[in-house]
DNA sequence: CCATGTGAAGGTATTCACAGCC
DNA sequence: GGCTGTGAATACCTTCACATGG
């Protein structure tokens, strides 16, 4: 099944297989199957080795995956077998708190820059990186920086996407609640994190 | 259709509608069709139309949404109708970032509580929440708190919930980077911001 | 005439079951 | 014996097309 075409889906849980797959490289393991994969990660075996049949053989019959080619096996297909460097756009509570955030490390994704509008926090330094006035975010394309995290309010939300998109951003995390334009070449992912508390009472039992 | 089960999906996306009607209101708007809605979201007006179908007939032919009405009957189908009290524990950088965070109140969630380990953080006051020591979770439910939000360390994540999960919370939302269990009584979403990341590299052109 | 609501059709993703391999 | 990889079966979700109602 290897040349087909790749179910959304089964993207959104490849970095779930990925950090699984790191946590448990930690704990020293060497190999895994899909059966104890799935019960580290909540994801179902049939489901995962299916997932996995989309790109290639990667498991032995009767032994299972070897963690750490398996594991690169997924960066290189997410492409995050690069250091990719990151712009964060917006420098609030939440910016700051992304900044902060190892997790990103994780994924070989690195803030090596930070733009705000407000005088007041230009020139300060925040995890070792400067905040920049907003104006630099025109040229990230010279700096070779190709990603984008947009944690601004939601009122100069799309006037900042349309900012990065004309300079040569490629993709966009965007945490400002409210869907942004651009164009099918740039590829944007909302996360309202407000959004996602907001389904958790349906699935609550009563009051 | 009116008594039939309801897509994960369809639940999914009534917050985005909710969002996209209460910023039309804002506008001055009383009224609103699929379409203009379908524009303003970002999902086809189709899939708008069969998704309330689902709960009632709540458009005129002809006419449209009364987007008071409508937004009244999305907060009633997810329970956001009532205020609910939430509690924050872990008051790290992107938990001091969550309680400064003004979107849950657009949903009806308010953080009324706060809790930490580190004996440096108790006593202090953020955004109106006193930060308190961390055992005070045991007693949530008598404060009529059955919501929290986990922005603990990974390490923590598990034992948090167990802990929250005895003192009878219902719903959580996680933002440890690992998957944590709970009795299936108790609703978890787990919120990755690093993981939304991971996979943007994918869909990015390349380089 | 315009826009909703909904069966039916079509497409996508998940689950199953088992052949093949170590 | 144990575990992977995958066609087939199933379940789920989306899109379509149009009958119905204001």
């Amino acid at each position: 099944m290897r040349y087909h075409k790749i179910p959304d889906e089964t993207v959104r849980r490849l970095p779930i297989y990925l950090r699984g797959l790191m946590f448990s490289a930690e704990k020293g393991n060497e190999h895994i199957s899909s059966q104890s994969l799935a019960a580290f990660v909540g994801v179902h075996s049939h489901q995962i080795r299916k997932d996995f049949s989309y790109f290639g053989d990667f498991g032995t019959p009767g032994v299972g995956y070897n963690i750490g080619k398996l594991a690169r096996e997924i960066q290189r297909i997410l492409r995050l077998d690069v250091i990719r460097r990151a712009a964060l756009i917006g420098v609030g509570d939440l910016g700051s708190a992304l900044l902060a955030y190892p997790g990103f490390r994780t994924y070989g994704l690195d803030i090596v820059a930070a733009f705000d509008a407000d005088p007041e926090k230009i020139g300060h330094t925040i995890n070792g990186v400067e905040v920049e006035d907003v104006s630099g975010v025109d040229s990230l394309a010279e700096r070779e920086i190709f990603l984008a995290i947009v944690a601004v309010p939601r009122q100069v939300a799309q006037e900042t996407v349309d900012r990065l998109v004309g300079a040569g951003i490629k993709g966009i995390l965007n945490f400002a609640p409210c869907r942004v334009e651009a164009p099918k070449r740039v590829k944007v992912i909302t996360l309202d994190i407000a959004m996602e508390l907001a389904r958790l009472p349906y699935y609550m039992p009563a009051s």
